[in-house]
DNA sequence: AATGAATGAGTCTTCATTCAT
DNA sequence: CATGAATGAAGACTCATTCAT
């Protein structure tokens, strides 16, 4: 094989594990994991089912591969560190706006691996080290900075960003059990979130 | 034929629904509903697989059945309804208290049926009637009726009420991955819940 | 046990099989020997599945005692013997009348076992001794005697035999395949064979 | 992707249905459609169990699959009409041959599905249509037809073809459960019908 | 003698995976 | 590389039969 067509073969490789991976991710969000059949996958994907193998190893490798997609998508860090410069409750908003919209953009990747993740121990690691622990490391850095910048009154950092990053996931939870207000209110959720979290709920002082 | 023994006979069949549905929901939540298999549910409840059939209707109604204890376990409004006359961040700190108290009691469970749950339309809107929209509207009224009272400040109280439920189902997320923080700290979180909602992350405003 | 209770018990006994026996035979006609299950016969008898097999060593062993059931409405034999003395197209007629008013009769009995006969080499050869030679035999006596009294033409006499016997076999066939017109047309049926089977289709002589 | 492969791609596939088809009958028509198992006519066919399902929907479309392959063989209608312009008996005996042969060659296939036709609601229908109406249909056109030509007696046709018809059934139903003389006596059987519906059994006039 | 819960062997059917073309 | 027919292991579910009560 002549070195000089790797960069094309690549590419058509790419193009084409892309190709089955959109196929992948609609079908097992529509249908779910198990349900999905490499049959439909392949029909989907406009090719057969043998053409699937010669790109990855086995079904279960086709949720890896969407996981690894939707990591790309999923970078954040920038924005994060660049936020100490802003007010804070700006940032809160900005921020939030951006993770639902990330949200928005790969719904339905998440829908499609989230299931599983919650019952394959492998997947389960991967997904926990590559999604939760990355944005959690970044929010506890954040959060204990602004802390320190006397931004944010001090609190139990790690159990904090928990909460928030739990609220993130909840949400996409309840999107997908499609609840219709959630699904309405969505784009004044950022507005609502950072409100409810820099303010709380109890009562203006100056009332 | 004596009707005297139809009592025992439903004590004796509700039992054996208990303890099938326990070793479906220990199998379901260890392996997934579709890597679980009925052999394995049997062996786990000590029974015959031709038994778990005289008892449910087929697999999938062994979800049906743990969803109904769960719901069992969920009650949850005359502790809402009361709180009205206790103060607002107590009554937080009570309800968090026992709302993480239940989800560590019924955690098994929940990760029995929720992946399953994400992916079968069917048990979708069955649980997002039963545990999602009960809850929520119990939230709802309950958040108007402090608003009204002026011990919480005017809020999106629908997309309040979603932020605060998302954050439950979140946490319930983060602990079946595995997160080590969360599952140590998780005594300590309805406090930090309760301040976090209440007074939020700016800084106390006397300082 | 005292040998004074054997009559009652026997007259017990009895009663209780021929209640099995009618379930067996109309679920049996319904569904077909395989797709009825003893619960349904049980349910049909108004008895339990254990109940069956006090008085039956198993499902197969329904259909045996059905078939013996059948036997004894089918007895024919004086009726054939007496009719030497009479007109051989009348009593064509009356026996073709006496076969088709115990067909009919005995139709699901015969709905019951007579597919399982065909595919079951026990009960196939049990049925051929026990209805089809025995009747068939009769016949050709019959007929051999009323050859030789000039009555009959001479004629190969176990071919035609069968072919008569056939005939009826077949009738029952169409009728538990539906056929309208031979329902509707089934009491005039021992007229039309009779002519059919003694005159021929041939054209009258004398025209 | 060259289309020139599809009508030997039709080919295979044909073949293919045919080889598994041939293995179904011979095993429905030894053990009847019930016993008969999935994996033993799989063996029989020199396929794996999961080929058959690439062809057939389910086991029952196997019998569907039986019945028109039968269908095919079963051809009659210029034979009636053209006998017209016959003599009647010679004709007759040239059609009951006909039949006589035809029953010989698909007498497989017919013991492979009487047994289940005579028990479900769906092939009964089909069988009824498919062979008993229209080979009755035929036979009522051409008895009519040579009645008003003066050819046969006026008789009651409906019921006469009935007669007929159920001839031939029984005859298969009676060389299924083995009758020996029927055996042996095939090949005389169509001179024995046609004198016997022809002349019928009455003695000769003359004598 | 009657019951019906328990049993578990048996079967159809599905579907991920392979491989010859 | 692409194809899709063939494979066969695996699993949900049924149901005749047993047996303790």
């Amino acid at each position: 094989m002549s070195t000089a067509q790797d960069p094309i073969r690549e590419q058509l490789i790419g193009a084409r594990r892309v190709q089955i991976l959109d196929a992948a991710t609609s079908v097992f969000a529509e249908k779910g994991f198990h349900r999905a059949t490499t049959k439909e996958i392949a029909n989907a994907a406009g090719v057969s089912e043998g053409t699937i193998y010669n790109y990855f190893a086995n079904k279960a490798d086709l949720l890896i591969g969407i996981m690894v997609r939707l990591a790309d998508l999923q970078q954040l860090g920038p924005e994060l560190t660049d936020g100490l410069h802003t007010d804070v409750r700006d940032f809160f908003a900005a921020i939030f706006r951006h993770r639902m919209s990330r949200v928005e953009a790969s719904r339905e990747m998440i829908q499609a691996i989230l299931p599983e993740v919650l019952v394959n121990t492998e997947l389960r690691q991967r997904f926990y080290q590559q999604f939760v622990l990355q944005i959690v490391t970044l929010l506890e850095q954040y959060l204990e900075a602004e802390i320190e910048l006397g931004h944010i009154r001090p609190v139990n950092v790690p159990l904090t960003v928990r909460a928030v990053q739990s609220l993130f996931v909840g949400l996409l939870i309840l999107q997908i059990l499609g609840d219709e207000p959630l699904r309405s209110g969505w784009d004044d959720m950022p507005e609502t979130l950072s409100t409810l979290l820099f303010d709380g709920l109890k009562p203006e002082q100056g009332a």
